[in-house]
DNA sequence: TATGTAAAGGGGATTTTCCCTGTTTATTTA
DNA sequence: TAAATAAACAGGGAAAATCCCCTTTACATA
């Protein structure tokens, strides 16, 4: 296949090893070849915004510094909707994958496929629009109940500091006079959330923020 | 360069995304060439025994299912000490690092370096018999005391399972009666545990415990 | 305007966690 | 065998955390 008749691609990741190794490996397919690839979204803009030909697929890592996965794909689909967004990640936790295909995503992989089922990944994309391995379809019909879904991501602002806080080794009263909130309050909101998420304890509380990234290590 | 006077790489990583692509980018180096990649250290094993030809260096993931990257090393060192091992992971806290060290690979890289830095990583490893980034030594340099490493890698059994415990939504008290212990006796771990670890409280056990990797969430 | 609802705060009780200081028992070691 | 050491266990008490039920304030809206 004459190389001009080849479907574009563009890799969006700050793993430069594994970006570059993913290169060859893209351009050794025999549909596709890769025009370029950016370590974060802010560079991504600036090469799309330069280029003389646009990708028709963009592999997009979500775990980057300055402009990370989830704005990229924002500015993605605001600007350039055309461009398919193939996400790209180590996270298999159902939120992040919710939230990236919310964003846009047409379709989700795990960098630790087999790399046929990329070669077939990026073959739907073009052909169907779009692509998403058992693995992934499976993990959302599975684990998320749609209510579920609200009581997790609704957290408010004070909410979201509360937890933040709750998982350090910080005690109420000291998280209440950061928050400048009366210890009661704090424990309004404690109460509140041990019932909503159905935990029993502090430990209960860390672990599912954990488990949910809203904090890291 | 012809082909047989290249060097030889092993590669022992699941992701086989990630590995494929890394054989290729290997492959384009001009003085390496990849004899063959295994999903874990089981595989590996199976092969190297009915290789004709052994490689110089193995790429080693650490998190691998069946048999992981500390096993398959210790493997390598029993067995065939003349393989050169150089550590890949996503991991950089510093007691995954030490234990590999530990356990005879000549060089550690994180997976999001740049590939220039793997073609010089194994240059170097050929000609001075060891490599470590920067980031690395100085990782180890800064970060560990002696005696803090002690303490860290020398929980008892019993200790261990209280950690993990402890990381729970569990009283104290159910943790005694799961562990056959007097209650009074699982207090004393919390508090030689508190002190020997310097936090305040049990939030900070389980901090504690996520970011040394002694559970998994 | 009356009503509803959400956020902040409070009283007070129970449970759990946290801390300090000890004893007993078994196992090592001098 | 005597002394040292480590593991299990305890008493007692203070400080947090947890729980239940209730009030005030403010803001929206039927």
């Amino acid at each position: 296949m004459n190389i001009a008749d080849k479907h574009t691609v563009a890799i969006v990741d700050d793993h430069s090893l594994f970006a570059r190794s993913l290169e060859k490996l893209i351009n050794s397919f025999s549909n596709f070849r890769v025009l370029f690839h950016a370590k974060n979204g802010k560079e991504f803009k600036g090469f799309i915004e330069e280029a003389q030909i646009l990708p028709e697929i963009v592999l997009l890592d979500i775990n980057m510094p300055v402009m990370n996965g989830f704005e990229t794909a924002e500015w993605i689909m605001a600007n350039h909707p055309k461009i398919k967004i193939l996400a790209l990640s180590m996270e298999d936790d159902e939120q992040t994958i919710l939230k990236m295909l919310r964003k846009g995503a047409k379709g989700y992989l795990l960098k630790d496929i087999h790399p046929e089922i990329l070669n077939t990944a990026l073959k739907e994309l073009i052909e169907r629009g779009y692509y998403h391995s058992e693995k992934v379809s499976e993990t959302l019909l599975h684990s998320i109940s749609p209510d579920e879904e609200g009581i997790i991501l609704n957290f408010k602002e004070n909410e979201m500091t509360f937890i933040q806080l709750a998982c350090s080794e910080m005690t109420y009263k000291e998280i209440a006079d950061i928050m400048d909130l009366s210890p009661k309050t704090i424990d309004g909101y404690r109460q509140d959330l041990f019932k909503r998420l159905k935990i029993k304890n502090r430990v209960g509380l860390v672990i599912f923020a954990l488990k949910k990234n809203l904090i890291k290590l």
